[in-house]
DNA sequence: CTCGGATCGTCTTGACTCGGACGATCCGAG
DNA sequence: CTCGGATCGTCCGAGTCAAGACGATCCGAG
């Protein structure tokens, strides 16, 4: 699992919105993160993945597509080489098996196992009900103006000009 | 300035969204994050700070308050020894300096010296520009929605019952 | 006063990440 | 066919982070 700050520092985190202005955009959007983050680590760890990224990993496989590491790891925004550790581990929960394309012996396609496809099912269970949870009580209406506007911030175009 | 992941996994995390269902929370959170911390990180070292949490520091400081460096950690979230590099650096650059508490020679009191409180005071109005680009065109009505909701996932008790 | 446990800041160590280098392989020019 | 450049996956090295160990210091019991 990924390291991450001790349930110390993690309760601190609560008290920062009394101590800076309680409507930060940024911090709130952090605290968010994080929260959401437990919560799906630990349903990782439950069934025996390593991290949201082992998921993000499996989700992207799970279409069936032929992918190529490199074009997975864009998909899921890790690095190629921090890929390939996972993969590897992957590979060793016999979630996933790496074959060798016949028509390109230099790549690698990675595909999602049977095992893998039921880790996978159920954790995406688990990612709905977690987000469920956080969102309970919101009604219908909200809900799609959070994700819209949240949507809306992530798309926002790198232009702000980069330092004079 | 904290390893991020380079340009080409930046704009491929947009690619995600085409292949996830386009309405995760989790997922869109986490852009909103990135994209936010671009900005920010642009910011900091623009004023010759390394991090996002360089500031988070100079802000806990900037009410001179006297604090410990526990607190300190608690307070900005992170943990204690990680902190001692961002005050190492932050005192090295002469925004704050590390005083002994008289009462109690084990702790010190880091404070922030008036160059720190400039520098405190740019970096904060280059991050309200930041959230108001973020946020160009949101009605004000919205605006406090977002945020109200985002507190509130972030608010959520850790009660998920901790794996029977 | 003395002494044991608790608490502070710092240091050490192991794990993780990522940029760059490397071997294997493909492909187009000649 | 041969050969040079491009592209794949993997490995290595520098940097970062945090859990645990450690010395210094405080405080309460006796």
């Amino acid at each position: 699992m990924r390291a991450r700050p001790s349930a110390d520092t993690e309760l601190g985190l609560m008290a920062c919105s009394a101590i800076f202005r309680p409507a930060d955009l940024t911090f709130l959007l952090h605290a968010a993160v994080d929260r959401m983050t437990v919560d799906l680590d630990r349903a990782a760890v439950e069934m025996g993945l390593n991290d949201v990224r082992d998921w993000l990993v499996l989700a992207a496989l799970d279409d069936g597509q032929q992918r190529t590491q490199l074009e997975l790891s864009r998909i899921v925004c890790v690095d190629k080489t921090t890929l390939i550790s996972v993969l590897d581990r992957l590979e060793q929960h016999k979630l996933i098996v790496r074959t060798v394309d016949p028509a390109d012996r230099r790549v690698r396609i990675p595909q999602i196992t049977p095992a893998g496809r039921r880790t996978y099912a159920k954790f995406a269970t688990a990612r709905d009900a977690a987000e469920a949870r956080a969102l309970d009580g919101v009604d219908p209406e909200q809900r799609t103006l959070l994700l819209n506007l949240l949507a809306r911030i992530a798309d926002r175009q790198n232009a702000a000009q980069p330092a004079t």
